[in-house]
Parts: C-alpha cells; sequence; structure tokens
DNA sequence: ATGCAAGTTGAATCAATCA
DNA sequence: GTGATTGATTCAACTTGCA
C-alpha cells in the first residue's frame, strides 16, 4: 500500500476504491455497511410526533438477491486487502447481520466471536407490537481459520473490573455532543456510531501503528478511535457531507497515550429484578397465594401480575390497592404462603438477584 | 392433524416426522437444532447419518453446505405444517445461527426479533484467546410477512416490572435440580435448555391451548413449559435415552390452572365499544358538553358525533381537529362535562363494556 | 450558578377493521 | 384489493427553559 493512503479519507465508492489498494496491506477492517431496514411508511409516536426514520437513498435495495451480490462484493475486497493475520469487524441489526455472517462464512472468514452491543437507551418500540430492538450485533472474524489474530486479553480485562470481557456489550447510543450535527443542528449522518464501541474495537484487536480500513466510514467514528489510540486509519466514503464531516472531526482528535486513557469503571448498580422473572425461575408458580403485611391475599398469575377479585396489576399496584394507599413497595409488603408460613418474597428476588449479579451491567 | 398426536413425544428423524403432520396444522415451532460447532471430528451430512472421518473434498464449504441443505430440509418442512398466522423460533450461536437466519429470510419467513439470551453464568474463555462466549441468539419469525402473529405484549411488558420487553434476556444457564442426570450422574444432555427461556417464549408468542411443535425435543423443555402453561407440544427426538428422560420429566411437570394462565390482557382485545352507543344508553345526552384535554369544548349530537364550531365529526376527528394533530383517541381526550366537574367519557365506555359483558351478544 | 420541569430524540422491517 | 376510520401506543438520556 501506498504510504500516503494512511490517515486519509477517500471519497468514492467502497468497491473501487478498495480495489486500488495492494493485497495484505491493513491488519483490521472495522465495516458498518448498510442494514437494508426496509421500513415501511411513516411512524408516529404516541404523543403524536414523527419518528426520524432512516430513509437515506444508501439503504436501499431491490431484494435480498441484490444486497447479498453488494455484500459479498465489497466483503471480496475487504479480504484482499487484509494482511493474512488479518482480522474483520462487521456491525449489523436482524435486518442484515445474518446475510452479513453467512457471506463471511461462505468466504473463509473464521468467526471467532458475535459480540452484542446492548443498547441503555434504545428507541422503544411504540407500537407495543414486539420486543424493544434494544441491541446490535457485531462480528469479530478472523481472515482465515490458520490467521494469528490479534487480541489484547490482559487490557480488556481492566476494562471490565478484571472481570473476562464478555461477549455482550453494555453501552449508549451516540447522541449529546459527540453526535455531529449539520448547519441547521440536525444529525449529520442517521446511524453514527458511539465513539466508545470503536474503543474497545480498537483497543482489543489492533496494535499501536497498525492500519485500519473503514469502507464505510460515514462521520468517521473508526478513524477518531484509531487516531486516539495511535493507530493508523484508511476511510472509504461515498458522500462529500459525511467525508467534509468526518474530516473537521478528526482534525480536533488527539492522541493519547494508552496509559492516559480514561478507563470508563462500569457501574456497579444493583441489578433491577422484575417480579415476573422469580415466577420464570419456577421460585413462585402461577396460581400461588401471596399474603399482605395487612393481611389480605393475592393470586400470582404467570405474568409475574397479581390477582386480587377483579382487579390485576403488579405486585406494586395491588399492594397500594390492597392498603388504600397511593403506592406501596409490593417486594416488602407481600409474602408467600407455604406450609411452613410466610415467607418474604424479598428473599426470592435477593436469590435471583445473586445469579444475575453474574452477568454484569456493564 | 391427527389429534392423538398432541402431547406426545415421536422418537425419530424431524424431517420425516415432520412429513407425516399435516399441513397448516401448528401454532408455533420452537427449534433448537444442533449447532454445528467444528470443534473436530463429528460431521454430520444432511440425513444425520455421521461423517466417518474428515473428507478433504469436501473440506470447509462443503461442511457449510452439507449444514445448509439440512437447515433447509427440517425449516421447510416446520413451515409446511405452520398455520398461515404461525411463528418459530429458533436459536443458535455464533456457529450456525446466521446460516440459520440467512435461511429463513430467504424462504419467507418474515424475522420479528432477534433476542439475546445474557447467561449470568457462561463457561469462561479458559485460554484468553477470545471474549468470553456469554450468550446465544434466538431468531424470532412470523411464517410469513403478512402473518397476524401472536404477541401478549402487555403480559410481557408486566413480566418485566411494567417496561416493555428488550430483545436481551438476562437469564442463567440450566443447571442444578432442574437439570437431567442419567444413572452416572452425568449430564444427560449437553445443551439443556433452562425452562425460564422458554417460559418467556410460550407465554409471549402463544395462547392457551395452542400447539407447540419441538422437532429438536432434547430433554423436553419446550414440552415442561408448554404442559405448566396450559399449551399442547409435539416433540420429535431422535434419542432413545432423550426421549426416556424426557417422558420421565413430563410426568412430574403440573399444569397451572386455567384461570392462572390469564395473564394482563390489551386494550386491543376489548369489544369495539362506538361513541354512539354510550348516548344510547343514555349516559351522555345530545346536547351535552364535553371538554378536551386542552380545555376547548364540543356539543354532543344525537348520532355520536361532535360538532365543534361550524365541523362536525366523530370523538376522534373533532379531537384532532381541535388538537391541530394528525390524529387524536377522542375516548382519552374528551371529558363530559357535569356540576361535579369533568367525567373522562372513556369511564362510559368502560361501564357499557361491564354491561355488554353480563348481557352477551343473543 | 443551581435545580427542576418540560421537551426532544434515537438503524423501526411498529394496527386492525370496516366500507 | 384499496382507502378511510377507529383508536392504541414509549424509554432513557440529553437539551432547553424557567424559577
Amino acid at each position: 500500500m501506498a504510504r500516503h493512503f494512511k490517515d486519509r479519507i477517500i471519497e468514492g465508492d467502497c468497491i473501487e476504491e478498495m480495489r486500488k489498494l495492494a493485497d495484505g496491506s491493513v491488519d483490521l477492517v472495522f465495516a458498518d455497511p448498510p442494514y437494508f431496514m426496509q421500513l415501511g411508511g411513516a411512524l408516529t409516536r404516541p404523543d403524536q410526533s414523527n419518528v426520524d426514520g432512516v430513509d437515506d437513498e444508501w439503504d436501499k435495495f431491490a431484494d435480498f438477491a441484490a444486497y447479498d451480490a453488494f455484500t459479498r462484493a465489497w466483503l471480496t475486497e475487504a479480504r484482499r486487502v487484509l494482511k493474512p493475520n488479518g482480522a474483520i469487524w462487521v456491525i449489523g441489526s436482524y435486518h442484515n447481520v445474518f446475510r452479513l455472517g453467512a457471506a463471511m462464512q461462505d468466504m473463509g472468514f473464521w468467526i471467532l466471536n458475535d459480540i452484542v452491543w446492548r443498547k441503555t437507551n434504545p428507541m422503544p418500540n411504540f407500537k407495543g407490537t414486539r420486543f424493544t430492538n434494544a441491541h446490535e450485533t457485531l462480528i469479530w472474524a478472523a481472515r482465515s481459520k490458520e490467521a494469528k489474530y490479534t487480541f489484547h486479553y490482559d487490557a480488556l480485562k481492566m476494562l471490565n473490573d478484571e472481570l473476562q470481557m464478555r461477549s455482550d456489550w453494555t453501552l449508549p447510543i451516540c447522541t449529546g455532543g459527540e453526535r455531529l450535527k449539520d448547519r441547521e443542528g440536525r444529525k449529520l449522518h442517521s446511524t453514527q456510531k458511539p465513539e466508545a464501541l470503536l474503543h474497545r474495537v480498537v483497543l482489543a484487536t489492533t496494535k499501536p501503528g497498525e492500519v485500519i480500513l473503514d469502507p464505510f466510514f460515514g462521520t468517521g467514528t473508526t478513524g477518531a478511535a484509531a487516531k486516539r489510540l495511535g493507530r493508523h486509519y484508511i476511510g472509504i466514503e461515498r458522500s462529500a457531507d459525511y467525508v467534509a464531516g468526518a474530516q473537521a472531526r478528526l482534525k480536533k482528535i488527539k492522541p493519547v497515550s494508552i496509559e492516559d486513557l480514561a478507563v470508563t469503571k462500569s457501574k456497579k448498580e444493583e441489578p433491577r429484578v422484575p417480579f415476573g422473572q422469580v415466577i420464570e425461575a419456577g421460585m413462585i408458580a402461577p396460581g400461588a397465594w401471596l399474603v399482605g403485611q395487612n393481611g389480605k391475599r393475592a393470586r400470582v398469575r404467570a405474568d409475574g401480575s397479581l390477582a386480587f377479585g377483579e382487579a390485576t396489576g403488579s405486585i406494586h399496584r395491588i399492594g397500594a390497592l390492597v392498603c388504600d394507599a397511593p403506592a406501596c413497595n409490593g417486594w416488602t409488603f407481600w409474602s408467600l404462603e407455604t406450609k411452613r408460613g410466610p415467607q418474604p418474597i424479598d428473599l426470592f428476588r435477593r436469590e435471583v438477584r445473586r445469579q444475575m449479579a453474574m452477568a454484569p451491567a456493564a
């Protein structure tokens, strides 16, 4: 690879531009391709406001066949320009990630992990039709089964409070000051990724001084993380607007030494345990009776709600109802009726929490 | 489907046995197929016979091709036996889930969510060569894009402390007393799923009395959750050992009583009540004034329409008009003006519904 | 300055029924 | 099948505005 390509953004189509790069010339590829979301019409929130969905031209394809052809074309070039011991990261959602992963396996990439990015603040499902789509998936793969890929086990363990870094990462979406805006104050790119996500990727799977290629550079999050962590980047991006935004952004990034990196400490909050999880765990069966501190009894249902006469609701609401109080902490109010006498339900929460504590929030 | 298939385990190959089931005869399929982890050795052909050693001619692509052929074969039968409005759940890991998902999309299944099962207690990565593989992925898909699938949104929301359920589920792996053991005390099945996982799946996406087919029944976790929650199951399993273990397990399961199967209902399921019926019932007289949440007033007419100045229309249309909004739920927007203050009109709808429930339509 | 309330927003395959 | 009508539906994080 010609040396002058390093730390530059190339404006153009990623397949064409990758063809100009030499075989085996980059250490890592990070790719955030279009997801082919196939959104329907307009979507409104319960307050009637409009959801600004992804309607960009770059996300439109005729069908899966067209999307697959595109996917295989850019993956082919990406694999060619990777060094033999190189690796690739690809991010997607359920709309496209299965096609990405299958194509990668077909082409000889060797999957090392799939990583789940759990969003702390995802967009809710406004119509109540599905589960909140609260995560995206990253695939980490070596160029081949034989590749000696880079993995900084200890650095990642340090990032995770001395615990092995797991395959699920909990991070907020990109908002606030980090989100690039256009002159009118609107988001410059509809799907800008948080730098924290790329920070973890770059730190874990590249060495300082190595070259990272991002064929869908967008607003340059990969470049930002690379520059900050002393790696080189090559970005390819079709949109002149995005290129301009990324250029300005990268100019401001100051590289730091690893030891100066402030490691974000994971919050050790006590995990929230819904009462329903006690049911699912089999600790309390649907149909069991709970007795309140005032002696009133209510019956447990399969979804974790309580039935008291005609009324149904959460342990808190029914607790408030039978107390004729505006509010009630159901966890401390109710006990399970057993042959050996009443057992406070909070005991069961403690047990579930003990199990949950092994999967830290961050 | 012949009635005698319900709540039975069929010992045999799932593709052959599914061929004996009638078209459109099951409501839900839950499938936990082999993951094909490629840990060396055991390879299987589409007919599930064992490959004796590694055949060099087949190589890597041949492995995936064989797995894909097997996948498409059983998915084809699964789709055929599903009712038009049926749905499917499939669970896998990064080894196979991308191939599963892509095949499902190719066959016309419509993915609704991918769900991440976060394990609280995963197997650590002993060598420190990758991220701890701490999750598995489930794909939930409708039989087609047009299918009206079942989703008990409100019950799931209740299960999660009145917050809508997300696509990431944190649950422990199956251990302790729940884990089936053989006579020597070793685990009977290497990948037994926790019943809590199936509890959530069954509760969310089936109705009591429906039929759930599990073509890779194993030790019968799907059957256990189905029986406990008042659903029917059909299990298909090749191994006589697993069938015997599942039989013994299921015999011990006690179904939850009918009345405890009720879960939090959706408002969408309640019978529709036209506003005119409230007038007919004499609860609101023609000429009465309604006041909106924004203070605007409109007059009730004899046919259940509202008059606001020159404009007339339904409670929803006039509500939208006075809010200058594209849409409005008139039931929650308007209140009746009375001497004792405003009374939300939804209270009257509730009363009409109560009366209708007591005197069902003749 | 500070604190609280109200408003805004994010990769979204987001309704069901009747005329 | 198509279009109009009814009526159900949101969570966390950040920004703005006002006391």
